[in-house]
DNA sequence: CGTTTTGTTTCAGA
DNA sequence: GTCTGAAACAAAAC
């Protein structure tokens, strides 16, 4: 789950704001006898962190790969790694990593380097992207520690905005050309949320998935590239190094 | 129906 | 210490 799907989570969430846990389970390491009674006070979100902060203890989850949450409607056969009843509501988080943060998470994260953040800057990034010269662009659209929430899905869609092959080095880049990816990046952040709380996220995908370039025709290449290896999807002809 | 993949942490070994 | 690669986890979508 990339940074946009985790800011929709906190919102969903904020609906159980100052409610009372009434029980709470899950296949998750903990002591579950401690979350009764408490008031779920904030929901954030940092990244592809999801922070859940109550009146006496904050959690931190992360979805991975294959993480999910529901409001009631419970997975068929599947043991969530947490599952809260509160308000009359039951949530269910499952395949999630689930970390105890400490509650004044605040000082844990610079929200100046979280694509989703109304605090990300831009600025921060740019200076990050410069200091990676040696580094493959597709390497450093992942880098948590620069883009904050950005997945392999906005790394692709935001190479292909860009025209730019994923194994393009930094080195290789005009300072405008790091300005206007650090650019197309916050921005292809936001335009997935809102193509996602419209239901219309997949549709509006050019490369990611897609079979032809939509712009030429070419076949779309789908390799393991730099250093991280992870798949990118891109257009040979389009996306030129 | 088998393969792929919206991701990160951990740990052994170099 | 620091880097690297493999393992572990886990399930929907293609």
């Amino acid at each position: 789950m990339e940074g946009p799907s985790i800011v929709i989570a906190t919102e969903e969430l904020a609906a159980f704001y100052n409610h009372k846990i009434e029980k709470a389970s899950g296949s998750a390491k903990f002591d579950w006898s401690q979350f009764k009674g408490q008031k779920l006070v904030i929901t954030a979100s940092w990244g592809k962190h999801l922070i859940l902060s109550f009146s006496h203890l904050t959690l931190r989850i992360h979805f991975l790969m294959f993480g999910s949450y529901r409001i009631d409607n419970p997975r068929d056969n599947r043991i969530p790694k947490m599952q809260l009843s509160i308000n009359g509501h039951e949530l269910y988080f499952y395949s999630c990593a689930i970390k105890q943060i400490e509650d004044d998470f605040g000082d844990l994260y610079d929200f100046t380097i979280d694509t989703m953040s109304p605090l990300w800057g831009g600025a921060e990034a740019k200076k990050s992207v410069m200091k990676k010269q040696n580094a493959y662009v597709c390497d450093v659209l992942m880098d948590q520690e620069i883009f904050a929430g950005v997945g392999n899905i906005i790394k692709n869609e935001v190479l292909y905005i860009l025209k730019m092959h994923p194994e393009r080095k930094i080195s290789e880049l005009s300072s405008i050309e790091v300005a206007r990816l650090v650019k197309v990046t916050r921005d292809y952040c936001l335009q997935f949320y809102e193509w996602k709380v419209s239901n219309v996220l997949k549709r509006n995908w050019k490369i990611f998935r897609k079979k032809t370039c939509p712009v030429c025709q070419t076949k779309v290449t789908k390799i393991p590239t730099g250093k991280l290896q992870r798949i990118s999807h891109y257009c040979e002809k389009c996306q030129s190094l």
